[in-house]
DNA sequence: CGCCAGATCCACT
DNA sequence: GTGGATCTGGCGG
């Protein structure tokens, strides 16, 4: 059962924050699944975050972010790599959660061939591109609605984390982004000495 | 290890 | 024409 359209349309900090622990999944064309439990988020809220691509209003780019929430956008970046982030708040209100890690739970073999890392290797998810690749997921997705039922795309719950288990820290990558929204705390993350086990 | 250049498109200015 | 919510491999300490 996919987390419902209402888990979406809550404050962005808190669906980032929720995220963590619940399960990412894919279903290809053949049927198969992959899948991932969620490790860290980012939150992008609204045009006056100066590091969210709404800051310039409405664009082709950024449109699904404009729409109603519990839908993805995705964007394409540096010539060569995909982003996923999924759609909060209120239907004309920009703000989105990006996914920036999941740890490996269906389809770990075919995530690996996709991304061509060798069986054994680590880094397989650690990275909002990455993940991407790892799952299929590309520009197609744009706008795909996470709540439908037959989605392609969408999430499980799964771990509730008490907040002992959760970091946070400022974003990352947003080099010419100014004070203080290159600063905010709105990066989660799955404590990291409880992944100390866990490959990817 | 950390630092950094190069890869490679496309929406936006 | 520009530069980005990134990733990877190469190089130096």
């Amino acid at each position: 059962m996919p987390l419902p359209r209402p888990f979406f349309e809550r404050p962005t900090l808190q669906v980032a924050r929720d995220l963590l622990g619940q399960r990412l999944v894919r279903r290809e064309t053949s049927g198969k699944r992959t899948s991932g439990w969620i490790t860290e988020t980012e939150a992008y809220i609204g045009p006056q975050d100066l590091a969210c691509h709404a800051r310039a209003g409405r664009t082709v780019r950024n449109a699904a972010m404009w729409g109603a929430a519990g839908h993805a956008y995705v964007y394409f970046t540096y010539g060569m790599h995909w982003c996923l982030n999924l759609v909060t708040q209120a239907d004309g209100f920009p703000a989105a959660v990006l996914l920036r890690g999941l740890l490996a739970a269906e389809g770990r073999s075919r995530m690996l061939r996709r991304r061509r890392m060798p069986a054994e290797s680590v880094g397989l998810l650690n990275g909002p591109a990455k993940l991407c690749q790892a799952l299929g997921i590309d520009g197609s997705l744009d706008g795909h609605d996470l709540c439908r039922s037959g989605a392609r795309l969408w999430v499980e719950p799964w771990l509730d984390l008490p907040d002992s288990a959760v970091t946070l820290g400022p974003r990352v990558g947003l080099n010419k982004v100014p004070e203080p929204w290159k600063s905010l705390p709105w990066r989660f993350r799955v404590s990291p000495l409880l992944l100390a086990n866990c490959d990817d």
